[in-house]
RNA sequence: GGGUCGCUAGCUCAGCGGUAGAGCAUCCGGCUUUUAACCGGCUGGUCCUGAGUUCGAAUCUCAGGCGACCCA
């Protein structure tokens, strides 16, 4: 933090034209050899920010999203330093997963060498932003001092029971040829990663235990308050939490067996009329004959292609076959039908229903298609009772024994009393949560530390083997299996227990694991002996400030909530949640250009007339939009160039001002010059002022005194320093309750303005007071200009290491005020008045004022209205 | 079908009971070291609609419309 020779500013007295480029370049070298962004030791009551990006994957170009990204959390991070905190500010790479593999089977080259080589393309360009990170607590999650912890966790988990292994239908990508977590495939069915239709395929995978959490990841979503609401509404439904009855069916002929059935209705039970079992539900098997066997089979093969989401749509009719036996209904012993059909999961609760179809949408479609019988239990009144219609809304029971007349509620309450009093029901909590499926059968991720033997079973690698290091440098195959399984030297390896022969697990770890707790290393990075001491996590976290995409309302966010609640549990720290304050950015798009019969997307500078686009080959009109950046669309804004051209310093004031940070932002090349002249202007005013001013900064507190004394200011003085404390007071307002970086700049705007009209007319304390301000609220958005415009005013230290200013109350004040004058609600007027007038007194100019007897004409008023320093509102 | 968030100037957004505002863009003028920069100025609004509460509603309540996202 200290600085180790007076630095001088870039350009000289002499020239003073604004050369972004160079000068950002000057002041990026002379912050990192001075260690200005490094991470300080907190002293006794200093407060603590952690304040984190959520960490890129290393493809090896910087995008505007990244841009936008890591800028806010800058900008934070600034902010907070500067208000006196000690800041946490880190970056790092989440560096595992397919496209480095991908490139070595394309390309031939080591995953390795792609993935380091990109990392330090990535960290030039993003250092060209000026960002205030920490480099010195870098992570890189594919090399093996961090992995090697990953697998220490993976260790954890598996011996507190978290981790385990379990043959399962899963999610299979035929592209990316391995398999996939529930979470990673999208409503419609697609990889998250690759866009395939997933397929479902039965395979023995490694699961992580989430729905032992559950209950915990639900409840503590209240706790989460400075979390967008519709992220933990996200997290909420995805967990889906449901309460019923388990029902116990009994198999008529096979009394032994029952049938298990989850509903969230039991009291509709006496309208059952069939059961279904999901065709893949285990119990099938135990149930029925090789000949129904060998349907089910056709059956299952038939529904392989279709996704769950499609599957339980309500709108769909379902298909379905009978397997010839009945169950006895336990609420009144009569016999019902058991069918198997494609809308039940097996995975869902019991992998079974009681149908319903009176009122329910998928059975009624489901009973209506097969001739299966329908009875209605619940009815609105007595007049519905000959209708057979569908209804699940509120009502009555009828057609139900007992229940016959209660309310839904109160027949809900009866009939889950009955079930547990002659033992065939009992309550039930049911998750639409899976566990989380971390194998994949890739080679380019974390090793699973685990060995399999024949005799003691699966075996963790002992700690101190640790890291076990992923082989390099060997070929890679695009397979169904990692290309781990072929290095048949690697995976033999001597039982940790026995020490008879055993073989390695070849899968590694989905990457979403090694993202679930980079934040945790970063508050102890170095550590030799573990991930992370509890001491280190209790001084840093929960990270004040998160910032990242919406992409990751479930995935990683909700992965890594677990991952925290499950560790904290194991007793290696005391933290229950890891992200105090959530920022979801938006996206950044850019104007498309798209031919609406072709469909095909035209590059912008393709487009001669922007006012009235034509296609250059068709000359048929253009669709014009925006959309969300990307190569396929011709509309990428390269950010790199946008700094070569405007510098830094005006691409981060563009991506704050232009939009709030959660919204998404229409990236606009002219609204970039717009704020680039806005730069300039700063820095001609400054300059400018340099040449003529006589006050030294050095003096600050001298001349502030001075103003603070000096009690005769004139009008324009007055007004500049009120503008300088009412731009304190909503900036620091601004950041403080909403982030709104974009307000706060256009705060600054109005400053500039401010200073360039009062500055002919102002004493030098004021003028030097107003700039001094100035630069230092631009200086976490603009570091570099304002860094340097410090030091030309000579300004000691750095910039960013002085406090964020305070405002003057005093300088907010103001002597005289426009008073409004209402008549009925309405303005009819405006008159100057002092503002040490009381209430009496406004009322009583404002009833003898022009405007009053005009609109009152003599009448007296009925009600009169004062608001002090605002109006008066006069009733007739 | 349900939930969340929006709808204010051409654009992006402030304002969240008391004068409808900012920045950018447009337009006009000035100036100069004129592929343009800079300075000054002017435009520009049924605050989505309707009803209610209130002395007073962009702001609160209710109903509706439209849009985005999420869930089913």
């Amino acid at each position: 933090m200290k600085e180790q020779a007076p630095i001088k500013p870039h350009s000289d007295e002499t020239s003073n034209s604004y050369k972004p480029v160079e000068l950002e370049k000057y002041w990026q070298t002379q912050w990192s050899r001075n260690g200005i962004d490094r991470t300080p030791i907190p002293t006794q009551n200093q407060k603590r920010f952690y304040a984190l990006s959520m960490f890129p994957y290393p493809s090896g170009t910087l995008h505007m999203g990244h841009v936008r990204n890591y800028v806010i959390t800058d900008v934070i991070a600034r902010v907070q330093r500067m208000k006196g905190k000690a800041v946490l500010h880190p970056m790092g790479w989440d560096a595992f997963g397919l496209p480095a593999e991908n490139a070595a089977i394309e390309r031939g080259v080591d995953p390795s060498d792609w993935t380091n080589q990109n990392i330090s393309q990535m960290r030039k360009q993003l250092e060209r932003l000026g960002l205030s990170i920490d480099w010195d607590r870098e992570q890189t999650t594919c090399h093996k001092d961090y992995y090697k912890w990953t697998q220490y966790l993976f260790i954890e988990l598996h011996k507190s029971g978290l981790a385990y292994q379990k043959n399962a239908i899963v999610n299979w990508d035929p592209i990316d040829q391995t398999v996939l977590a529930n979470e990673q495939v999208d409503s419609e069915g697609k990889s998250w990663r690759s866009g395939a239709i997933v397929e479902k395929r039965e395979l023995k995978q490694w699961f992580l235990r989430i729905t032992e959490y559950a209950e915990s990841l639900l409840n503590d979503l209240k706790q989460l308050k400075e979390w967008p609401q519709r992220v933990r509404t996200m997290q909420a439904n995805w967990i889906g939490r449901s309460e019923g009855l388990e029902i116990d069916f009994i198999i008529q002929d096979l009394p032994q067996k029952k049938i298990k059935v989850f509903t969230t209705r039991p009291e509709t039970i006496y309208g059952a009329t069939y059961i279904v079992l999901s065709p893949e539900n285990k119990l099938l098997n135990e149930l029925i004959n090789n000949n129904l066997k060998h349907d089910v089979n056709n059956f299952k093969k038939e529904i392989s292609k279709l996704t769950n989401i499609e599957r339980t749509d309500e709108g769909r009719i379902s298909n379905g076959m009978s397997i010839n036996l009945n169950a006895i209904n336990p609420a009144n012993g009569k016999t019902i039908p058991i069918w198997i059909a494609d809308y039940v999961l097996a995975e869902y609760g019991t992998g079974a229903v009681m149908a319903v179809p009176a009122h329910d949408k998928r059975d009624n479609l489901f009973a209506k298609r097969y001739n299966l019988p329908l009875k209605t239990v619940i009815i609105n009144d007595k007049d519905e009772l000959n209708k057979s219609d569908i209804l699940t809304t509120d009502g009555f029971l009828k057609n139900s024994n007992e229940l016959d007349g209660l309310t839904i509620f109160e027949a809900r309450k009866a009939i889950i009393n009955v079930s547990i009093e002659s033992g065939w029901g009992r309550k039930k909590i049911q998750y639409r949560l899976r566990d989380w499926l971390i194998s994949r059968q890739r080679y380019w991720g974390c090793p699973i530390p685990i060995i399999h033997c024949p005799t003691c079973g699966e075996v963790a690698v002992p700690k101190e083997d640790l890291p076990l290091v992923l082989p390099e440098n060997i070929a890679l195959k695009n397979n169904s299996r990692s290309s781990l399984s072929l290095m048949k030297d690697w995976v033999k390896v001597a039982c940790p227990n026995c020490g008879i022969e055993a073989s390695r697990e070849t899968d590694t770890m989905d990457t979403f694991m090694c993202s679930s707790w980079y934040f945790l290393r970063f508050a102890d990075p170095k550590n030799l002996s573990l991930p992370f001491s509890s001491n280190a996590i209790k001084e840093w976290l929960p990270v004040d400030q998160y910032v990242g995409g919406i992409e990751h309302a479930i995935l990683h966010l909700l992965y890594s909530r677990f991952l925290t609640k499950a560790l904290c549990r194991s007793g290696m720290h005391n933290l229950n949640e890891p992200f105090k304050r959530l920022l979801t950015q938006g996206m950044v798009q850019s104007i498309t250009y798209r031919n609406p019969i072709t469909g095909a997307y035209i590059k912008s500078n393709m487009v001669s007339d922007k006012q009235n686009p034509t296609d250059p080959n068709t000359g048929q009109k253009l669709d014009v939009f925006y959309e969300k950046m990307s190569k396929s669309k011709y509309n990428g804004v390269d950010p790199s160039h946008v700094i070569s051209r405007y510098g830094a310093d005006t691409a981060r004031m563009f991506i704050l001002f232009k939009a709030p940070p959660e919204k998404d932002l229409e990236w606009d090349e002219s609204d970039v010059e717009g704020q680039f002249r806005f730069v300039n202007r700063i820095w001609k005013l400054i300059n400018s002022y340099i040449n003529n001013r006589t006050v030294m900064l050095i003096d600050e507190d001298k001349y502030l005194n001075v103003i603070r004394l000096n009690s005769d200011l004139n009008k324009s003085e007055k007004d500049l320093r009120r503008a300088v404390h009412s731009t304190i007071k909503c900036i620091s307002n601004d950041l403080d309750k909403g982030l709104q970086f974009n307000t706060a700049i256009s705060e600054l705007m109005k400053l500039t303005n401010s200073i360039s009209d009062n500055i002919k007319n102002s004493n030098e304390f004021v003028i030097n007071e107003s700039i001094v301000v100035l630069i230092k609220l631009l200086a976490p958005f603009a570091p570099h200009i304002s860094e340097e415009l410090w030091k030309k005013i000579g300004g000691s230290k750095s910039i960013h290491l002085q406090r964020w200013p305070t405002f003057d109350e005093k300088a907010l004040v103001i002597d005289e005020f426009e008073l409004i004058i209402q008549i009925k609600g309405k303005v009819r007027g405006k008159i100057l008045v002092s503002t040490k007038l009381n209430d009496k007194e406004l009322k009583s100019i404002a009833l003898d004022s022009e405007i009053a007897k005009k609109w009152l004409k003599g009448n007296i008023p009925s009600r009169v209205i004062v608001v002090p320093q605002k109006l008066v509102n006069i009733v007739p």
